[in-house]
RNA sequence: GGCGCGAUAGCAAAGCGGUUAUGCACCGGAUUGCAAAUCCGUGUAGGUCGGUUCGACUCCGGCUCGCGCCUCCA
């Protein structure tokens, strides 16, 4: 049976789906104004990996995760590119998917654009209008009136009260409160034309809350089995959500609320001030994709993650120990028997809310018997549940020949250095020999002898 | 100030009221021309003070330290 972290309740909870084997689940996406960063990859690994997890439990899953495409940020960016919005989110959707699909990242079922559904979200507002939870400011915005909505502050644990509203920001004056939250955005005549749209309170452009609360219910219905999305987005977006959705709708939005962890580098919140940001590309140029996944899988997804260079190194040489298994073992091909004892502990780690640091140290308990038995079939399971987590999927030889950093030996140049390494061992020469393979290992490369003749691979 | 989270061996990271987590690194041994890989062996970790209990890393409370959110943010 399946166990989730519910973080609207603060408790785990058994996993019961409104209709018997089906779930819906929506994910906040990215808004596309610029690449994705790895606190990205973080999060969105981490609802891959419970995206994964249903599907193998056997639930026919509608995962549904939103692109925004039209947004303040955007609006700049395009403007200081000098470039249409259509332009710039074309691209980075595009960058998106690269980078994602680089990480094993499964796309969605749906993957709806803010600017696909701004009927939807304009019917939701009026709806909201009519039963006096919004209104229009004078400055033309249309607003949700937070005051008007009971559970307001349910998710995030804060009351009106306790949010002392503009100690930190400057108050709009146009808002009745301080905390209420734009659903329409008045148009402003500096604006270019591709930022407008007609409604009834005048042309303008959605609030970016507003995008989430009608794409999730114009594509999974009223009640979600799941929502998620990155930590951050808990206070305000995702309590504004709440307000919206069950204002309009009156009844629950989401029976699950899941929050991935905060990535942090070295020790710090990743900020751009700090000199310690990263982007997704960029990590991928030093570090091999599965090596970032099996990071990430390695701790918890509601746990902080450090990422540092020696931590990425400790991951790659766990991946390699995996992988050196399946080298050495032929893996058989296999269906998961999930009575078996380590796919059966596998099975509770991730019904146990997904726990994949568990998960992946019965990996290493099947790879260390692999070795000890020479079982294909136990390399065999080893590299079926490893799929189900997106690892392992690869021939070992490449992946332990791989290199992300296109700055060491080629292979051929590998090679050759291998042969001559040979005769000179034939030769009895081991001076030689030695001095070849130093020369290797201080590039990187790292020689191993059997009696099937010399193998090598990467660190 | 408000809300919330965390503190586990050198590093990373889980479960569990009493019985080996796991990985990386390290150290012995086997193997090897020497290595590497692999195998065998080696770790009395649980911030601090108190409480509950026959027994606590695990439950409860205080304290200390760290972190996140409260502003667009995954």
């Amino acid at each position: 049976m399946l166990t989730i972290y519910n973080s609207l309740t603060r408790q785990k909870q058994a996993f019961v789906t409104i209709e018997p084997g089906k779930v819906r689940m929506y994910v906040c996406g990215m808004t596309v104004y610029d690449l994705c960063h790895l606190g990205h990859a973080r999060a969105f690994l981490g609802f891959d990996i419970v995206q994964r997890w249903l599907r193998a439990s056997g639930y026919a899953l509608t995962y549904a995760r939103n692109i925004t495409d039209i947004d303040d940020k955007i609006i700049r960016r395009a403007q200081e590119n000098d470039e249409p919005i259509k332009a710039l989110t074309e691209r980075m959707i595009a960058d998106m998917h690269h980078d994602f699909d680089a990480l094993g990242i499964e796309r969605p079922d749906l993957e709806p654009r803010a600017t696909d559904y701004v009927p939807q979200m304009l019917d939701m507002i009026d709806t909201l209008e009519t039963r006096g939870l919004a209104y229009q400011a004078n400055d033309g915005d249309v607003n949700y009136a937070v005051r008007k909505f009971p559970g307001y502050g349910k998710l995030s644990g804060k009351s009106l009260d306790d949010l002392r509203a503009g100690e930190r920001v400057a108050v709009d004056m146009a808002k009745r409160d301080p905390l209420d939250f734009v659903l329409w955005k008045a148009a402003k005549e500096s604006e270019p034309a591709d930022t407008k749209w007609s409604s009834r309170w005048g042309k303008g452009r959605p609030g970016w809350h507003i995008e989430c609360s009608a794409m999730s219910g114009a594509l999974l219905g009223k009640t979600l089995d799941i929502h998620g999305g990155g930590p951050d987005l808990r206070f305000p977006h995702h309590e504004n959500e709440i307000a919206q959705s069950e204002g309009a709708h009156e009844c629950t939005f989401a029976n699950f609320w899941m929050h991935a962890g905060a990535l942090n580098v070295d020790s710090e919140k990743m900020s751009k001030s700090l000199g310690n940001f990263a982007w997704i590309r960029d990590v991928l140029k030093k570090h091999d994709a599965e090596v970032v996944r099996f990071f990430v899988v390695r701790s918890h997804y509601r746990s902080m993650v450090n990422y540092t260079e020696d931590l990425m190194h400790d991951a790659r040489h766990g991946l390699s120990r995996l992988y050196t298994a399946l080298r050495d073992v032929a893996p058989a091909q296999l269906r998961i028997d999930w009575n078996d004892p380590h796919a059966a502990r596998f099975k509770a780690a991730m019904d146990d809310d997904f726990n994949t640091p568990e998960a992946v140290a019965i990996l290493f308990e099947l790879a260390n018997e692999a070795q000890k038995t020479r079982s294909s079939a136990v390399a065999g399971l080893l590299k079926s549940l490893g799929a189900v987590l997106g690892l392992l999927q690869r021939e070992p030889t490449s992946f332990l020949q791989a290199s992300a950093a296109s700055n060491g030996p080629s292979a051929e140049a590998i090679e050759a250095l291998i042969k001559q390494r040979v005769e000179a061992k034939q030769a009895r020469n081991f001076a030689a020999a030695d001095q070849i393979r130093d020369e290797l290992k201080a590039a990187g490369i790292l020689l191993e002898d059997s009696a099937a003749g010399t193998t090598w691979r990467r660190v």
